[in-house]
DNA sequence: AACAGCATGTAACGTGTTACATGATTAC
DNA sequence: GTAATCATGTAACACGTTACATGCTGTT
């Protein structure tokens, strides 16, 4: 029961149909919450259904019509309640860490190569987040509340991409 | 389809019964995977189905008995063929990262608050796995191959803990 | 005419979570 | 005798993933 509370803070940023926030989330929140656009019609239908948000149709020249959901006050109401909830202690789970821990039960010169290639994905995920750190954070000294906030998060997934490179950096240089 | 291979390589460690799976997964390999009794249950149940793993009743004293679980030639295989899979992208998924981004729309004081309980856990779980590692990998150089992969696994844990400590002190800094 | 993209959706399946159930033993 | 621990399990439900379906517009 959070993808709700996940779509009700895009669209308290910004009004949107499905799949803009599927390609939102696929961007900025994506460090850190996945979702497939199934998942999000499904999500925004129930929360149609239950009041949290409003629905416009809107036209559009030369592309289908789309459907602009925005947070009704019930939806504000319910985000301002889920914020203020303490927060439960979370658990990654990374298969990486489940082979890097069975390595002895397989081939591990192989695993090795694959090691390389995800750190390299790690090292283009991160010069693409400090790339939009740079883009659009250039002065975080005079965001607003909310661009703060993302901008702080931004920074989060940064940490993370730094502790995958080093970890796997890690590994290998102790396993060769 | 990824915790029949987790209990794969927890048993190729050491054979066990569904009980002792869940508890060594909440400690070992906990800091990467979660699994409750009734999702172990389940995927041994089809392990056994499938014949991945064979099943010896234990009688023990003073206990219930207890069903003891081995990966079988077919499971060890099934094992190899997994970690000679390339690695999937992984994307983490955090409802404290949502609620950072979505402050703004709440009671920011009252997160804050919330943030230090949680900033306190991570700091006592970066103590635990630190004395894990003091108490039983006092010498990393003379380990063999199977505990320096365990090794190397509980420094990512301590790794991502700091990741944590450092993001929520970070968030907390700034917005305060 | 064929293909890619926009936009929304259905259906089937697999995984994960929560609540509850059973029965035995040990500790207070 | 009440509660806690060990050990295994069932059932119902929520969530996530994969594949497929529809129809329209713009491009090659």
């Amino acid at each position: 029961m959070a993808l709700e509370h996940a779509l009700l803070v895009a669209l308290s940023e910004r009004p949107a149909s499905g799949l803009e926030l599927t390609r939102r989330f696929e961007r900025s929140l994506g460090f850190f919450w996945h979702a497939t656009h199934q998942q999000i019609y499904r999500v925004l239908g129930r929360m149609v259904d239950d009041g949290w948000v409003t629905v416009e149709v809107v036209a559009q020249e030369g592309r289908p019509d789309k459907k602009v959901h925005t947070p009704s006050d019930l939806g504000r109401a319910a985000l301002e309640a889920w914020l203020a909830e303490p927060l439960p202690m979370e658990t990654f789970r990374s298969e990486l860490a489940v082979k890097l821990r069975g390595a002895s039960y397989g081939d591990r010169a192989r695993l090795a190569s694959h090691l390389e290639t995800t750190r390299a994905e790690h090292v283009a995920r991160l010069a693409a987040y400090e790339l939009m750190e740079r883009e659009q954070f250039p002065d975080p000294a005079g965001l607003d509340e909310a661009a703060r906030d993302q901008w702080l998060v931004l920074r989060g997934g940064i940490g993370l991409e730094h502790f995958w490179i080093d970890w796997i950096t890690d590994y290998l240089q102790e396993t060769s």
